[in-house]
DNA sequence: ACCTGAACACCGTTCAAGT
DNA sequence: ACCTGAACACCGTTCAAGT
């Protein structure tokens, strides 16, 4: 979000170039032009730059939104239902997640560097969240962590367009490939 | 592999442009800049537009040699090791191939236009080939295709830069994150 | 037939000049 | 303080001119 004592023309900059880029990133995934989105934005690229120094930067801010709603939505699952059952339905609504807008979302899981710091912490915390009760309650092997799942969700989620296939891959992962032998 | 009837000078083009991009893909990884290839391998652009139309023809020749190493590799564990543990190699081998070169090997392999058909069909029969007798001994559940396998290692490859977190990720997608409830 | 390399459109990024 | 937008370096791609 933007700073606290910002002028009111960079607020209002800052605020319509997180606008232009959430737009031109839905068009044209997260490789898109700067260029365009400080066209867009009625500003000059300078300006772009001077509010976020990196395309990730950028790129964290339109994803801040979407993240915040994803990790409310584990706290509501987390109460609600059965440990394990919480667990899937989560990582399932993860990897719908990564998937949407070109993949800007597993390219924000996959890299601390682009997230950045607050946005990993918020997402890892979430997981574990769910994680530890499921693995508590003996549904959940007990050498998986918070960074494997969102690793495997953003994973998945690059490995093919389409929603119906990703779907099954994370329900093989979840069984095994292998039949299970005790 | 360059066509049986090329004059002499193309043909030496030919070879020396995947010569380049081999060097400058390892370097730079599969989004290098292919004027570099052209100035390196010692040819106008135009000639390297003219031999590979397009960056995935390029990348599919660099590959080539790779995958065919791969797939032989196929071949030989299918005969001497159980199937199941023969598959597993392989899936292992298979990740560790699609994490070279920044990446190379998973862009081809999650992408049919990117590695053309031959390449795509060659590796599709490889893992059918160490698929099948593993299913049919009953160590693999039925519902997963070669194409299921090809996706998860490759989406694992995406999903991490460190080789030793990509295996584990592996060898939980192959127990299941679930603990098994019969 | 095939090759060259200048040319064009585009993009990321910077920075002097403005207010 | 902050903004503008021209400018620079680079890249992908094409195509007239050459051999």
């Amino acid at each position: 979000m933007p700073a606290r004592a910002m002028r009111a023309d960079a607020r209002r900059n800052y605020e319509q170039l997180v606008a232009a880029a959430m737009a031109v990133v839905a068009e044209e995934g997260p490789d898109a032009s700067l260029n365009e989105v400080a066209k867009r934005a009625g500003v000059g690229a300078g300006t772009l730059y001077r509010h976020f120094p990196t395309r990730e930067s950028l790129l964290a801010a339109v994803y801040e939104g979407r993240l915040a709603r994803l990790c409310a939505r584990a706290e509501e699952a987390g109460g609600a239902l059965p440990p394990a059952e919480a667990l899937v339905d989560w990582l399932r609504a993860l990897v719908t997640h990564a998937m949407t807008d070109r993949g800007l979302g597993a390219r924000m899981m996959l890299s601390p560097e682009a997230a950045g710091v607050d946005c990993w912490a918020t997402l890892h915390a979430a997981a574990e969240r769910l994680l530890r009760p499921a693995q508590e309650a003996g549904a959940v092997r007990a050498d998986v962590e918070a960074a494997d799942l969102i690793a495997l969700a953003g994973g998945i989620a690059q490995a093919t367009p389409d929603p119906a296939h990703a779907t099954h891959l994370l329900t093989l992962t979840l069984n095994g490939l292998l039949t299970p032998t005790p």
